[in-house]
DNA sequence: TCCGTTCTTACTGTTGACAGTTAATAAGAT
DNA sequence: ATCTTATTAACTGTCAACAGTAAGAACGGA
């Protein structure tokens, strides 16, 4: 097949909806933390920073104000919500009843050949943690999220994973950003995603539940300690 | 203080977002069963049907988008979802581990004074099923919502309470539309709500999860032996 | 009659403009 | 100087029109 005028200009076949450019737009803004608490989401800057209009970007706003990112009021736009020490406490809260529960069922209904792709994946990670310089701290981008949301998928359960992958993944996309990650846990984490895995391998759902849901509950005892020891100066919003 | 023209003429004053009229509106037509799975949400329609232009009309059906409740593809248009039977085992499967949760937090955290005003709502559930005709049927509009998000806001968890709230009481409106409410288990839902109630006075926050699980999974299985019955026919969609 | 092609139609995606509201600023009175 | 009152500015909410796409209808050839 020779190659076709699509091929070889790419960027004209950039056709996306423009919301969804938009909503990834915005999503960057907030894991790169350029987006803090409090800071009023502009439509027509956005707009502006894009070159599109204003009604996709208004869309995209209102879908993260469907999930929760955003707060707006009506003719005062939308900011960015503050993630108190009330609001980290129920999400960890939420995914910890989520993820044991999808753990619980991904012991049950995932595919043997899905099982072994989860450990190949934990395999995949430590290779990543040994070869990188700080081997005490996950691998960057979203790979501690991999996991998790891989044995969501083994769940089979779709409202959970839109809920989990889509809604509070921006959630703690935004506690990252505002708070940094959590150094020194690289290793122990990996131990306890394989324990979770072994467990789902081995069918075993109230093992797999119970591992998973101590898992979260360390990951959150961890959060609210760096959380604690304050902000770092440089990820604090300078007044404009 | 004397009335005003606003006290007189209150459609006057009905300045709501119409975002949030067509919200309102959309929702009508789906516990109304006029919205069946797999019909279109045509945006210039219901905008006709509002007298409002298609702006937020289409800002309310992304809503729904969001909340998983229709299904929008690109330049087709946004589809009622059909909960099959999968979709229903999902459903149940993030309520029990969403409001078990919710009952253990509930019965830590709530405060004694709304903890009575939990057992005096089950008191008037009590009586309206005795005063209606259908006393083997909890009473109509969303009274067995009322019960369980009043735990939800027990739990005092903003996130569970959004997600149960808002999307999946949707969801399960649309179910509702779809198979009826079930019969014959009025009585013996309050007699398992009591319980939880019971358990979340006492402070007994194992007991309260264990029990809300073991309710949502009854009526999980209540309503699969409905929705194996079979759709009414008059439920059932006629062709346009 | 059947298949492929063109045309039409109806819908969504996007835009720019206008209206209404809120908040800040400037002007004025005490 | 301070409080109150206009005025301005900036932003959101809403609308109507345009552009583009996908499905179906009409058409023509085999």
């Amino acid at each position: 097949m020779t190659d076709t005028i699509a091929d070889r200009v790419p960027v004209l076949v950039e056709r996306g909806l423009l919301a969804d450019k938009a909503t990834e737009h915005i999503r960057g803004l907030i894991t790169a933390g350029r987006l803090c608490p409090g800071d009023r989401l502009n439509e027509v800057e956005i707009a502006a920073e894009l070159s599109i209009s204003r009604g996709p970007v208004r869309e995209a706003v209102r879908r993260f104000a469907s999930a929760g990112l955003v707060v707006s009021e009506p003719n005062l736009g939308s900011r960015v919500i503050d993630i108190d020490a009330a609001a980290v406490r129920g999400l960890y809260e939420v995914r910890e009843a989520l993820e044991s529960m999808a753990a619980r069922l991904a012991a049950e209904r995932m595919q043997s050949r899905d099982k072994k792709a989860l450990l190949e994946m934990l395999d995949q990670h430590a290779l990543a943690m040994c070869g990188s310089a700080a081997t005490d701290t996950y691998p960057a981008g979203s790979s501690d999220w991999d996991f998790h949301l891989a044995v969501l998928k083994g769940s089979d359960n779709a409202v959970a994973w839109r809920i989990c992958g889509n809604e509070l993944r921006d959630m703690f996309s935004l506690l990252r950003a505002r708070h940094g990650r959590v150094p020194g846990r690289g290793k122990v984490a990996l131990q306890e995603h394989r324990q979770v895995a072994e467990a789902i391998l081995d069918q075993d759902g109230d093992l797999a539940a119970v591992l998973m849901s101590r898992h979260i509950r360390n990951s959150y005892r961890n959060q609210i300690t760096l959380m604690s020891a304050g902000v770092p100066e440089d990820r604090r919003k300078e007044k404009i």
